[in-house]
DNA sequence: ACGTTTCGGATACTATCGGTATCTGTAACG
DNA sequence: CGTTACAGATACCGATAGTATCCGAAACGT
């Protein structure tokens, strides 16, 4: 019986919390996609989600933490995104066209790209942040890596580079793209797709 | 002669004026590139460069600018470098090859390009960095363009797309690769050349 | 049922930084 | 040689990340 109402007391605190967690980085995912990591006050983010700087800090270590939170929460539905695009059992040339067309709502809205970039800049002086971003590097470009040999391998391109290479390329003119788009809103989506097919042509 | 002195007079007090902001530029750019953007103070690179913060606010209308001109200093050395490489008359490969031992030392050490993209990331909140960043991404992308035109015109190749979608695919590249090499230094730069060879072969 | 403890969140405070307003000393000039 | 203009210094303001402290309600033992 204790045992229940132990669990019981401690799941509707520890609820309750993750609601407040929750709230806050769906509040802060909005405002640094928004306005930028650095001109998102933590202050302006708690007001917004209806709790004071304190609670902030009683559920994020700080600014940086929150914001890996939020980069986290991205980089689960972009994943999904990406995988979801070349899941289907097209050719090579209707995949990248799935991939462009979900691109174009999805990553083409640079907003992430930028809040990315903008947020690599912290891991320069922030040791908690470069370990951590790199981590997620690593986790995502092995992700591509794979994702190319096994489209590679379908459509029977022998690619002119490892895998891990055309990964890395791949998602690092992702990335510049993304962050040049948000400077120029005229830089084309297609660009990304051209590339992807000039790259993985037979 | 009132002309003459007039002269000398100007000259001599727009000379050390010149020289104070010569002076700030090249402290600040080391600090920029070595500590990111919004990790250096103003205050710290007036001190550094021997003045205190009212010389800076009285070479440059603030912050900003100081940024757009310490990038404008490093694009100068950029511009040549890249124009430099793609000058010689071997054979694409070499080229491609004189162009990666390049920026093996020049883009390579990605503290320029994590300047550039924090910098890109000021630009959603300031107007004139925007219109700034974006005319010097304009040129830049032109001259690129007109430099692809040229090497596929004297090695031949019928690129996949156009010149100015091959220019900004490439740049595009260049910046996410070097922000992620910002992060992860292990990222080899020939990544850049293979995925420029795969775009660039007939 | 009640007193005690725990802890999520609020409040108050500090340090730092970009920017502005004002002042000063010196070079330019009549 | 007295006056003016301007480069640069100093003092100040507002905003913001982070810290220290406090409060009230929920959780728990008795």
């Amino acid at each position: 019986m204790s045992s229940v109402t132990v669990d019981q007391a401690t799941q509707s605190r520890a609820q309750r919390q993750a609601q407040t967690r929750e709230k806050l980085i769906e509040v802060a995912r909005e405002m640094f996609l928004t306005d930028g990591y650095a001109a998102s006050s933590l202050d302006k983010v708690a007001v917004a989600a209806g709790f004071s700087k304190g609670a902030v800090y009683s559920n994020f270590s700080g600014k940086e933490e929150l914001c890996m939170a939020v980069l986290d929460s991205i980089h689960e539905e972009q994943i999904e995104g990406v995988l979801n695009a070349f899941a289907g059992d097209g050719d090579l040339d209707s995949r990248i066209d799935a991939f462009t067309a979900w691109a174009r709502e999805g990553i083409g809205q640079p907003r992430w790209t930028a809040l990315e970039v903008e947020f690599a800049a912290v891991a320069r002086r922030s040791p908690y942040v470069a370990t951590e971003l790199a981590k997620r590097h690593r986790e995502v470009t092995a992700a591509i890596a794979e994702l190319v040999r096994r489209v590679t391998a379908e459509a029977g391109i022998a690619l002119p580079m490892s895998a891990e290479q055309a990964a890395v390329g791949l998602l690092g003119m992702g990335i510049g793209l993304g962050a040049m788009r948000s400077l120029d809103a005229s830089i084309d989506v297609d660009v990304f797709a051209a590339m992807m097919r000039a790259v993985l042509r037979p």
